[in-house]
DNA sequence: TCACTACATTGACATGTATCAATGTGATGA
DNA sequence: TCATCACATTGATACATGTCAATGTAGTGA
């Protein structure tokens, strides 16, 4: 069987880090389904191009906030649209949203982006 | 108006490096909308749970290269479903494919995560 | 030439997602 | 109390994607 000359099977260490700060880098160990899945929900909130034009709107801000009134416009989308790409991002952990009177205010969540960022080394 | 108070406004300067080696980091400078589209897409192949864990198998082996045939039964999925996933992966530039004989061999592409990674910071 | 093997492609289906118009909700200020 | 504003939610539609059975396609060795 060619199974036995080759190298991998997968011995799945499974170091379970924190679930947010997740998992080894990607060439050190193989991911379990569980570490995969939690990855997978991350990268697909990046998978976007107008959520990735959000997020580095927000990112690049120099006031370290940005309304939710002043993605609108640049995005090129509907209002409810922008609102359902900032829920994606919220919901990814790499974005936070607060509420100040009638506006909303997002700020990015670098640990967030670090995590990502880990695991691709 | 709101929008004077607020920062942002995308001033969009626009580096364009070479789509390959791609962008600025998220935080430096907004993205414009072909930088955004390209990474969305590279971005998109590791947006699934069996991909990820398909590429951390091969970023993970001692030998540098897998064999195809060592994909299909870790990843509990048919032969063509394995075949597809993969074809993303390369496709993405995330992947290298080498075929010898009757066999498929894959390996990382580290520059290419390097990219992603980049992006991240 | 021919059977066999490893992998790719096709076709069909179910599910997921991006989008916007219309509407809902909660805060504000008069 | 009530009109208005900023944003969220809903519902509908079009399109993208994951999956596998069936089939196609090269490379191999006899």
């Amino acid at each position: 069987m060619i199974f036995d000359m080759v190298p991998g099977m997968a011995q799945r260490k499974t170091i379970v880090l924190d679930p947010i700060s997740c998992c080894a880098p990607v060439r050190v160990d193989v991911l379990d389904e569980v570490q995969a899945e939690v990855l997978a929900h991350s990268f697909a909130a990046l998978a976007d191009p107008i959520r990735l034009r959000l997020l580095s709107i927000v990112a690049a801000s120099k006031a370290d906030e940005v309304c939710a009134c002043d993605l609108v416009e640049p995005s090129g989308r509907s209002q409810p649209t922008v609102s359902h790409h900032m829920k994606i991002l919220v919901d990814a952990g790499l974005i936070e949203r607060e509420k100040r009177g009638l506006w909303v205010w997002y700020r990015i969540v670098p640990s967030r982006l670090e995590v990502l960022r880990a695991v691709l080394a």
